[in-house]
RNA sequence: GCCAGGAUGGCCGAACGGUAAGGCGCACGCCUGGAAAGCGUGUUCCCUUCCGGGAUUCUGGGUUCAAAUCCCAGUCCUGGCGCCA
């Protein structure tokens, strides 16, 4: 959420934040309009209080005095305040009870330096590393589903009887390899000073609203009671669509030492995602699906670091593609691709050989998202009261929240397939994954099993 | 799930219908050769250019001229009982 302040001191700048966006439903002279209102009965009313207040005051020693007529006058002309008062403070509460729900659904600023662009064709690449010296790769790559399947280490039609479409299982070295990769993005962050988290998967909608998926993207998240189309309470209870949720809102309405920041956590944990809006587009293989593991970085630091901390959650971020040797690009979001709640963000694309796409690079293959850098600075902060104390004897402040996927899980394995893949359609196990595999070298999957795998081949 | 007790500032803790004591911590000042001790001031949020005002005793309702205090509902914590990977 953006301050009263900024939008009450510059109202402009916001307008033209909404217009970088590409935001149209937000009113914002109507928000101002309403803004002034509140605030002019706000003064009305606490005018009329402290009328209130000093009669009660009276009345109380008038009382101790035994001077009982006087007081039952004093009580007569309170009593007549108190409709005033209930009149004006119930319509300031109206107002800003508007106000506050309006401001929810404003979106994070841009940063200066974000390039202005209106959709994601003008983002802008800011490099491209592992291109130099790449593997021999087969005349074709097999794409990922075709492979997974011949491999029988990832199973879609089975994940679709059992769950729905957009549901897979992962078996044999596939999921050794899911596990794996969790456990060596894991150390491989650890080491970089990140403290583990494992969080709840069930988060409430206070939750939700805190990190901004609330209250414009409820069309999304996995409801776990009630219907989806009933009205929500802040303790209903929703699938986490990324750990950010619950580890950005683990310190939420709490107000941290400044020797407690900066505070790095990591997370592993499934996601969930409905995809609403996404049927018809990637409905083969795992690069869209409604759960896919995923390890993300949190981090909560102090305002003036969060610009330094965005470069290092990035290096953090691409090291562990730079170790398991996959080649990808960093990619900056322009003003028009930017999320909602994100000042500034990078995307980190791994490049995936087995389809070629329109947009992939000149070697072929397609580039695939996944990690997504962002400092939201105090936008989550502010909807979630996440404060700082940075001297124990002055008022406490927002801090900056940043994330970083470190990384998807499933595109990673998509990417592996691919890139590593042997023209005998094995695939070799990155180096610094094989410790984590048991020291396996080759993929070469399994015989699948039951009678509908005899026979068509 | 049931029963009982509890929730007050950064922390501890009083007040139990009449308008939130006190202590600790922290900051600044006085004092001091310097420090400690001592003394003083300050130390939540909102509105206001200023002066000032309002709100705030877990949350939301209610009773009352007046609620930390009484009533109702909820959340969380502690203890006991029950159930249980």
């Amino acid at each position: 959420m953006i301050s009263r302040q900024t939008l009450r001191e510059e109202p402009e700048r916001v307008r033209d934040a909404l217009d970088a966006k590409g935001v149209d439903d937000v009113e914002l002279d109507e928000i101002l309009e309403i803004y002034d209102e509140w605030r002019d009965l706000k003064a009305e009313g606490d005018d009329l209080r402290h009328e209130r207040n000093e009669v009660s005051r009276e009345i109380g020693e008038l009382k101790r005095d035994g001077k009982e007529e006087e007081a039952q006058e004093a009580i007569d002309r309170s009593s007549e305040l108190k409709e005033r008062l209930e009149a004006v403070e119930d319509r300031a509460d109206e107002l800003e009870a508007e106000l506050e729900e309006r401001m929810m659904r404003i979106p994070m600023l841009p940063d200066d330096d974000v390039p202005r662009g209106a959709d994601e064709s003008e983002n802008v690449e800011r490099r491209r590393e592992g291109f130099d010296d790449l593997r021999d790769l087969p005349d074709e790559v097999t794409p990922h589903y075709d492979l997974g399947e011949e491999l029988d280490i990832l199973d879609f039609e089975r994940g679709a009887k059992v769950s729905g479409g957009g549901y897979y299982f992962a078996k044999g070295e596939g999921a050794r390899l899911e596990h794996a990769l969790i456990q060596f993005f894991l150390e491989t962050h650890r080491e970089q000073g990140y403290t583990d988290v494992f969080p709840p998967i069930p988060v409430n909608s206070k939750s939700m609203e805190g990190t901004g998926q609330f209250p414009k993207f409820t069309e999304d998240a996995y409801r776990l009671e009630g219907s989806h189309d009933e009205p929500y309470d802040d303790d209903d209870l929703w699938l986490l669509p990324t750990a950010e949720v619950p580890v950005t809102n683990l310190h939420r309405d709490e107000i941290l030492l400044d020797d407690d920041l900066p505070l790095k956590y990591q997370a592993y944990s499934p996601n969930f995602r409905q995809e609403a809006g996404e049927h018809g587009t990637e409905t083969r293989g795992i690069v869209r699906v409604h759960q896919f593991n995923k390890v993300e970085l949190v981090n909560f630091v102090r305002p003036e670091e969060s610009e330094e901390r965005f470069e290092g959650l990035v290096s953090e971020a691409e090291s562990v593609l730079q170790a398991l040797g996959l080649p990808y690009r960093i990619l900056e979001m322009c003003t028009g691709d930017l999320g909602f709640t994100q000042a500034k963000k990078y995307d980190i694309e791994v490049w995936a050989p087995g389809d070629d796409m329109a947009d992939g690079p000149e070697q072929g293959g397609r580039w695939l998202e996944v990690s997504s850098v962002s400092n939201f600075r105090e936008f989550q902060a502010r909807r979630a009261g996440i404060q700082y104390r940075p001297e124990q004897h002055e008022s406490a402040e927002y801090l900056h929240t940043l994330n970083g996927s470190g990384v998807a899980v499933p595109r990673v394995v998509v990417a592996i397939l691919e890139y590593y893949q042997n023209a005998d359609g094995t695939v070799d196990v990155p180096e610094a994954l094989q410790p984590y595999m048991g020291g396996q070298e080759v993929i070469e999957g399994q015989e699948p099993v039951g009678e509908s795998a005899v026979g068509d081949e």
